[in-house]
DNA sequence: CTCCTCCTCAACCGGTTGGTTGAGAACGAG
DNA sequence: CTCGTTCTCAACCAACCGGTTGAGGAGGAG
């Protein structure tokens, strides 16, 4: 279970039902049961993807009274979207680089395989 | 295997040979042969992990000869970005928005579970 | 104390996943 | 045509995942 992070989060994030949490989440804090509800799944099923969630450090929790209250955590989220925009943005630049490698192939018709790794 | 699109993608980028190998294609273009290059699992792996970036929308395919050169999507990462985007920011509005709720809490310490969707 | 509520732990089950090996399709080069 | 290269399909396996049920710990409420 030692995953890298962004694995654990990606993989947490890759199920419908958790990531309906966590939207509902953004709304409010809420305790298993609330969670829970929406669902017609077992509550033992809604806890395990709590702590899908709280493994992946999206979501944390504090004990008041027997309730544990369900919080969402925005830095993972931070982290991700920083992760995405880099190769987004290095996807789009590429994409645009496209029109000068085309504009600037020589009468060769065969492409000289271009794939050296830096 | 018919899973909604958003958990392909996060399910696809939940593996970091995958990861690793969309890193590279944001650098160029390649074939299955020079992505498996790095990783010492078999060629059939490689294929496999392929599929599962072609199924998520996050990689194409042309044929020219026999070479099949993997390429890089750049759309679903929008998609994804704009999912991902939404909830950080409502998270962070929740976030800042805490102070006012504190501020206007009443007299009354159970708070009126305040949870209506939308 | 006893009871009730909220939640978790443990064991189990069927399906999926990441890996393997072996066979073979598709195509270019000789 | 024959050969070599590139890549995929198929079957198999161990591990993991999402779900179940059953048992039980941890606190308030009576």
């Amino acid at each position: 279970m030692a995953a890298d992070p962004l694995s654990r989060v990606f993989a947490a994030l890759a199920d419908p039902t958790r990531r309906d949490m966590v939207a509902r989440l953004t709304v409010a804090d809420a305790t298993v049961n609330e969670l829970a509800a929406p669902y017609d799944i077992s509550l033992q099923a809604v806890s395990k993807h709590v702590r899908v969630l709280e493994d992946a450090g999206l979501v944390s929790r504090s004990r008041s009274a027997q309730r544990r209250p369900v919080h969402l955590e925005a830095e993972v989220f931070d982290l991700m979207t920083k992760w995405l925009e880099r190769y987004r943005r290095a996807a789009e630049e590429r994409y645009r680089r496209l029109d000068d490698v085309l504009a600037a192939l020589p009468d060769d018709d065969a492409p000289p395989e271009e794939g050296a790794r830096p």
